[in-house]
DNA sequence: CTGTTAGCGCGTTCAA
DNA sequence: TTGAACGCGCTAACAG
């Protein structure tokens, strides 16, 4: 049996309710007790009991995280930078992840609710869904507060911190047009799902700001946003024409896609073409050439998204519940100047 | 405040105790009570409280993860695997990354205990380490089991399961030698680390049944498992020497660095000099040349390592407490014939 | 400054 | 088949 407040109150002589305060260094108590207790703790090796804790508090301590897949490495970097702030703030942090899987969110809606989790940050699955409605309603009835990392919803009283992609785009394609590159080929996924939208208005503004008319079939829509459509895509686009000088890959995994399909059909990269990705992910370093790429700032984000989420546990409104973070281009070999 | 076991029993006019039963579906409980009390909890949308049951039980039904950083691929893939075992199991996980850090890990498991964490699968660092002795230590006072995923420890009383990569780097070298390689690289890390140090012993078993003499100065020591390192290692071969026809990775990120710095230097791969990686992580894919790899069943891994957790857990004790987890080759285009 | 008491929400006796 | 009573380990309110 694990140690108890209750054995070091008896060892010492004392009550528990002195222990307990003692051990969270309330100042009621007097130095020398408490230092007597802290010397008992040690030596029983007392571990406090924080589901004993939580029941008494009515609170766990803990807030939840959500994301689509692990695996993928934008993903990865979220969970570990909200691992490190949460823990920082005192918190642990509930993992989650929903494989992009209704019943599955549902499931893990219902066990985050049931270890009575404070609060929940989500990073919404990268399909067109309405599964917003479904987190949306659990939550709220059980009265825990929930903020959106890295995606938009223009909904009412919605909260999210997100990297300004349409923003960052445009300082993507803007680079490029300052490299003298006109014929500029997007590649992104649905063109429904705000990743991919925001991204291509981003492009179309940095174009037209020069002048430069937004050619249809500079747009390329993939069924995914990895890597093995940004090959397809690639092929598919060479098949066709080389009229282009410069290709806007709506991630870095894309990018390496493109960049390995240029290379292997002996085009040089960025003497014939220039490529830029977005994220600056390890995608971006592994690369022949390095990519051009942009740092979305992620541990920004997540500090941010963590603050809204705290600041609402704690019964504060944010004054600004909706946040762009602004990103930084990251120049590699990529992204040139245009040929001719 | 949230509906408790008490509101449904008030509602239905029956006793907690009575709710509880029928809720848990116990058979000492009448269908149509039964029947009654899952429509009332449903209608008043009860969520039972898990920390409450916690303290009851004195369980808390969940399982603790440590993995030193979740933005390495392979130990993302790890992570996802657990998660959906151990879920499926009808355990949470808790998740935790150490960074490597000695002071981080025992920050863990302090957490890991106050929170009666059920037990604990821990995949060690790569660096050679003493932390072996604190996470026993700790835990085992506590009577938390202990598994070891993906490493190798003979000291008695740890259970582990592991990959088999001193198989695997055989049969891998055996492949190559098989295509006429006989001046094969090895790029690994620290010799003193065991995912280092098998897979050597792999490699020169292949070479010795094959009567080639092991020479020292293919055995390459990097500072780390990455990219980065395998590129310098690369580059340093080259300015050294080209009379190797094949080179062995210790892991696919090293191998495409490999491959990219051997492109580079305008060798071709598989033409001039085979490379092979390990673990079949998503860098074999993203390669100009898809990247032969050993598939290290990670899924099969981490499934039988949450079996010998359980059993234990149950009480029982495994009857094989050291796994060895066989891989499976996986060929793509960056192994060929060696030249001449 | 310290002790007493009463729950937190649930599972688990033991009776009825 | 159901109900009453107790306890899990801790905190909170109040009393001394």
């Amino acid at each position: 049996m694990a140690t108890t407040l209750k054995d070091i109150a008896k060892k010492l002589g004392i009550s528990e309710a002195t222990v307990s305060l003692a051990l969270n260094n309330n100042s009621l108590v007097n130095e020398k007790t408490k230092k007597r207790v802290h010397e008992a703790a040690k030596e029983l090796k007392y571990f406090p009991n924080m589901i004993a804790k939580g029941l008494a508090t009515n609170k766990s301590n803990t807030i939840g995280i959500i994301v689509p897949d692990i695996n993928i490495v934008f993903y990865a970097n979220i969970l570990r930078a909200v691992d490190e702030i949460v823990n920082r703030a005192g918190y642990s942090l509930l993992a989650a992840m929903s494989n992009d899987d209704p019943k599955v969110e549902e499931e893990i809606i219902r066990t985050f609710i049931s270890k009575r989790i404070e609060g929940v940050l989500a990073v919404p699955t990268n399909q067109p869904t309405k599964f917003l409605t479904s987190y949306q309603k659990a939550l709220k009835e059980h009265n825990i507060p929930l903020v959106y990392i890295t995606s938009l919803y223009t909904i009412d009283g919605i909260r999210y911190v997100m990297g300004d992609i349409r923003e960052g785009t445009y300082m993507l394609v803007n680079h490029l047009v300052e490299l003298g590159h006109k014929d500029i080929v997007f590649i992104g996924g649905n063109r429904t799902v705000p990743t991919t939208s925001l991204r291509r208005e981003g492009y179309g503004r940095a174009l037209t700001e020069h002048g430069i008319p937004i050619d249809e079939k500079n747009l390329i829509e993939c069924d995914g946003i990895h890597y093995d459509q940004a090959v397809l895509a690639t092929e598919e686009l060479l098949q066709e024409r080389h009229d282009f000088t410069a290709i806007c890959a709506m991630n870095d995994e894309m990018a390496l896609g493109v960049v390995n399909t240029l290379q292997k059909a002996k085009i040089r990269v960025p003497e014939d073409v220039s490529v830029v990705g977005y994220d600056n992910t390890i995608f971006s370093k592994v690369s022949m050439v390095g990519i051009t790429s942009m740092d979305s700032d992620i541990e920004g984000t997540c500090r941010q998204a963590v603050d809204m989420l705290m600041q609402v546990i704690r019964g504060e409104e944010p004054e600004e519940p909706h946040i762009m973070v602004r990103p930084a281009i990251v120049q590699r070999q990529s992204s040139g100047k245009a040929r001719r």
